[in-house]
DNA sequence: ATATATTAATCAAACGACTGATTAGTTCCT
DNA sequence: AGGAACTAATCAGTCGTTTGATTAATATAT
């Protein structure tokens, strides 16, 4: 009853790995009979082959599996790796998980850098414009739903962030500083422009991460969403729909008017 | 591309299943006379001792760190009981997890009860008394802040739940059907009432989702809102101020009249 | 009431499989 | 040559589970 090799892991990872791993090998067996079944699986090919995708498929691991429940074997097996690739490139497990969380700020940072840029100019723009400042609120929000429930590469990466959020590790600090902090401030600028209130009081950003929460809710307790819907998944329609529910909730949050008429294209530049 | 929502766990619990196999005998020489350093440790003291500390502990542990990174060793430490007592009492790590799950459930039931039960009743006496509604949304509101954030024995089963929502395991069905559901219908029920739309209509589930979402963010991602207003943890003089801003953004969002004068205590009989 | 058998609960010790990490060695490029 | 990228094999330790023995409470027979 050891049907459980891998327990959750036991799905098979894309080929990759040459099948030619055959055993009882030598150490210094010199060419043996296999001078390389695989023939690009030795030697220098030249760049860091095996580093660019242990970094993908860890983050995917990761994000669905969490850092206890995948192991170093399943990490390799899966990226088409060596073991020994993963102390060699990124020091060990630990180093290989904070290499993951490393990339995934440096690759969401022009994903991000623009909205929070966009929402900073938008506000100040809109002024005393409650109509502007609603319609900034209503793309924003359309951008985040579209974000962190369609689009392909953000999906496990919010989930690793909110995994982190939930149970932090060693880099929960600076996912805070270098992710969590500037989008916060942006919103909470917002938030503060809609409601009167200062950009830095508790009322500002205890509201900022209601609005923030019960967004990010849809993707962390998705399986929640689909259960009570009769859903089987996020298509663009469910998502539309969502975004089609929610946003005039938090507008109504905010105080700002509902932007029914005002359409999202027609915000900022 | 099912999404596997029950991934990790898959295994039958049974135990005995005595195996015959004989393995390499030893010796372990009685030796001593000694009954051990706890009299009562030994032997059967009358009832099952260890299995209701293991599952006490067990609950904490899974809570905060999840099945995968709590060994079989350290929730026997923890419940200073025997690594054996595990698969005897339940068949193994995996059954454990399971009856803390169960017994999650069962132990909520008189504190969900009484609120599906007022929420229900709530909603009838209000009828289209909106003021009404909106003390009855407020009232449920800080039961639900103060049950989350405040009561001590349901932060971890809390964060058990979220932990479920978030990475499914085998009872995750259990706990939809038996806990979710019905809360989250009697919920629908308020948003209904409040929206005038169908308490099975897809805007009303999907808005009944946000309300509660970024309720139980407030849990989930504590961690967050701490660094953010910078605090060191959950008081109640915090809690009560989170209390105070979600509560109106929350009746907005229904398109209920603020419940400033109407205090929580009138609501229901 | 006493002796005996059964059952429930606990224990120390071990099992095999798996864990993350390390080593020694090979190949290719400069 | 020197080093970068890679590899198979191996290490010491931990994992969840199983084992046979031990102890106490109970049920039954005398």
């Amino acid at each position: 009853m050891s049907e459980k090799i891998g327990g959750k892991i036991a799905k098979k990872v894309e080929a990759a790995a040459a099948g030619a791993a055959r055993r009882g090998g030598l150490r210094q067996g010199k060419v043996a009979g296999r001078p390389g079944a695989n023939a690009r699986g030795r030697g220098r090919p030249g760049g860091p082959e095996s580093r660019a995708r242990l970094l993908e498929a860890a983050g995917k691991l990761f994000a669905r599996d969490g850092f206890d429940a995948v192991s170093t074997r399943a990490l390799a097996r899966a990226a088409g790796a060596n073991l020994a690739a993963i102390t060699y490139h990124f020091g060990g497990k630990q180093g290989l998980y904070h290499a993951v969380l490393r990339q995934l700020v440096d690759d969401t940072e022009p994903l991000v850098a623009p909205v929070i840029e966009r929402l900073g100019a938008g506000v100040k723009a809109a002024g005393a414009d409650r109509k502007a400042l609603a319609g900034l609120a209503a793309w924003f929000i359309r951008h985040l739903f579209t974000a962190i429930l369609s689009q392909e590469p953000i999906r496990w990466q919010m989930a690793m962030v909110l995994r982190e959020f939930y149970e932090p590790s060693e880099e929960f600090p600076m996912l805070l500083r270098e992710r969590v902090n500037p989008l916060h401030d942006a919103v909470a600028g917002l938030v503060a422009a809609a409601t009167g209130q200062g950009a830095r009081a508790p009322e500002t950003l205890l509201l900022t991460h209601a609005v923030l929460g019960q967004c990010m809710m849809f993707g962390a307790a998705r399986t929640v969403v689909w259960a009570r819907l009769d859903w089987d998944g996020y298509t663009p329609e469910r998502v539309e729909r969502i975004i089609a529910t929610v946003t005039p909730a938090v507008l109504a949050m905010l105080g700002l008017p509902d932007a029914a008429g005002t359409k999202t294209a027609e915000v900022g530049g």
